[in-house]
DNA sequence: GTGGCACCTGGAGCGTGCTCCAGGTCAAGC
DNA sequence: GCTTGACCTGGAGCACGCTCCAGGTGCCAC
């Protein structure tokens, strides 16, 4: 079992080193080992569990939830079917966040393909013409 | 040319009327027109240039880039060459926005069929297992 | 003429999620 | 022995994007 120093950690995860203590101090990490002079020593399971929180984040779950989370791994494993029932409430919202973004995505670029056609045609056609409708 | 009061153009965007004075007041819209008291009347071309808005905003633009588009539509039709270089940079992030986040929404998943696996199995043997890893 | 309502302004405040800072400890290298 | 560098703590500060507030105007209905 590895021991990773805090800038390893950092390296590891991508988190800053005062993100990685703030995630500590406000309990979304259990306490880390500490060395014989009281500096962290994150573990295989810390990388690990900082691995899933980094997808949580990413995918736009807000810290409270993740505490939430945090907090049901802590309680053990009786708690696997609301940790089941969280994870597939996220997963649900993703997948919405996916769709969202798929359908503004298509109004930029009906917006892109506007603009081009504007290109294309002669100036005089476009001159005064109301340009800034259009998307939603 | 309809012209739409604050809260029905709040109505129609789905922003609040602070977020749409907030917009004016930073530059987003141009000044709104006013009533003969001062009361703004939203156009049809402020409604849809706010559609356009929504969508940038959706797709996670900052402000400050929403504003350096505001300010090249202003500019007027000799802009729009930069216009479309920015939606066509804004749209290739919503791409790889979407692509991180089905990559995380697997492991989120992955993650789920992990639980449901060791709901699967009897209790001895998942009782003390390092069951935090995985992910990412 | 009194309420109630929709709106106005400038400016303060807020929630989220970090990020930075001052002042300190230890270990290693020169 | 001194510097450098990685780390420590508690607490303040910050960027972003709104959101709220106090105090006021004008219009309409009763």
């Amino acid at each position: 079992m590895t021991a990773y120093t805090p800038g390893q950690a950092a390296e590891e995860t991508g988190f800053s080193l005062d993100t990685l203590r703030y995630y500590e101090r406000i309990g979304l990490l259990e306490p880390i080992e500490r060395n014989a002079v009281g500096q962290r020593r994150f573990s295989d399971d810390d990388i690990g569990w900082l691995g899933m929180i980094r997808c949580l984040r990413d995918t736009g779950m807000p810290i409270a939830e993740m505490l939430r989370f945090a907090e049901l791994t802590r309680e053990g494993a009786h708690t696997i079917r609301d940790r089941i029932a969280l994870l597939e409430a996220h997963d649900r919202a993703v997948e919405n966040q996916i769709a969202a973004l798929r359908q503004k995505q298509g109004a930029i670029q009906r917006k892109i393909r506007y603009y081009r056609d504007v290109l294309a045609i002669p100036d005089a056609l476009y001159a005064c013409e109301g340009e800034r409708a259009s998307a939603s």
